[in-house]
DNA sequence: CGACGTGTTGAAGTCCCTCAAGCCTGGTGG
DNA sequence: CCACCAGGCTTGAGGGACTTCAACACGTCG
């Protein structure tokens, strides 16, 4: 499936589990008005069971990347789940992962500025990520567009605060959708709106003022 | 257990798993100059799962109303799980619609106004309470100010917000905690965004200035 | 090459937050 | 029974963070 491309609902109703082999699927709203939010993020691996669901306002699925699925019968996943524990596990512990991640988004989605947002974005990306590779190594999966519409904030502001990050030397990009952090600490402390981190930035600005006032 | 309550961490190591029989029991995230936000909020016949997650940064477990909580042993629970299909199916769906819930609000959180996601609040009330009574009859569980964290707005906004829909008859309140919805398809539009309605509600204020200006 | 979509800057505006004060209600004790 | 108190709710003015709008770079694809 390209980048773009939507699950209608009537493949819906046909097959409504399925999983995720590559790419990114995003669950969108869609406002009156023309505004959309992403409300989550699905990742290769995570499980999808939209039995039910598919006449409510919840909203369309759409991929952020090119991606392939797996789509399961409703009647296979039972069996199997019924006969088999481990993959009962497996799908309950996925789904349990996907239920607290949604509700940390929404924490941070409704407390936090935005570049707190980006940060504890990134460390969701780092968390996410299959490979175990160098955890100061982070790809953006999504666009600047998705990841906006994801944090709730304008692709502007996006831009702003990466350069924001970039400018103090706490993240340093590879690219467009690759960047290294440079100053974890710094970074987690931002991700937990830590105001003393801020003050430490504005630091210059501040000696700056107050030179200006001598 | 009485408002304001925390379960311990040291509990949820003991009995990770257990499900809310009366009241509102929440999930705080606290940021560390003192922000509060709710990442969820759990009602009754809600099943919440801990495993696992005791020692992460995933916040405090708090009741906001008086709760009674029905505690059951992990091993139990995959007991009853493995052998029983219509509980296991119980349990999943409930988690199923925790997680669309979750990723639902983090939505109306990301790309809304303030009295958007007020009216988007009202309808989740009468979406969760159990009794099928009246649907214009709301009860808010909560008080204002944790309704404020879990909107991610502030106490004040959440005043001014419920007095613009009343000073406009969309609602009217009984008490405090109780009120009627009293024009159901404005409130849904405002719910999904809908600049129209905004116009609509400004008409008066317009013309007022049109004539004004003559 | 030119067109398009995306990402980045810059200035003006708006919604919400912050702070401060007054009001109301429910619980407590004399 | 009523005064008292405390916590929560409401209201008002001023400031700040993000949005909005517009224009410009950049890479990709036809």
């Amino acid at each position: 499936m390209k980048r773009g491309g939507t699950i209608s609902n009537q493949e819906l109703l046909a097959w409504p589990i399925f999983a995720i082999s590559a790419g990114v699927l995003s669950l969108q709203h869609l406002l009156e008005d023309g505004r959309k939010s992403i409300a989550a993020l699905f990742m290769p691996g995570d499980i999808i069971d939209m039995r039910g669901l598919t006449g409510r306002n919840r909203g369309q699925l759409i991929a952020l990347s090119k991606i392939t699925l797996c789509r399961l019968s409703p009647a296979a996943f039972e069996a199997t789940v019924e006969d088999n524990p481990e993959a009962q596990r497996i799908a309950w512990n996925n789904l349990r992962g996907q239920t607290y991640r949604a509700m940390d988004h929404a924490a941070d989605l409704a407390k936090k500025q935005a570049v707190e947002k980006l940060a504890s974005f990134l460390f969701e990306c780092t968390n996410r990520k299959l490979d175990q590779g160098p955890r100061d190594q982070v790809h953006i999966p999504i666009r600047r567009i998705d990841l906006a519409d994801y944090l709730g904030m304008q692709p502007e502001t996006v831009s702003r605060c990466f350069k924001y990050l970039e400018d103090r030397k706490i993240i340093a990009f590879q690219g467009i959708s690759n960047l290294n952090i440079l100053d974890i600490p710094t970074l987690r402390r931002i991700a937990n709106g830590d105001k003393q981190t801020e003050n430490l930035r504005n630091t210059n600005d501040n000696t700056f003022k107050a030179i200006a006032n001598t």
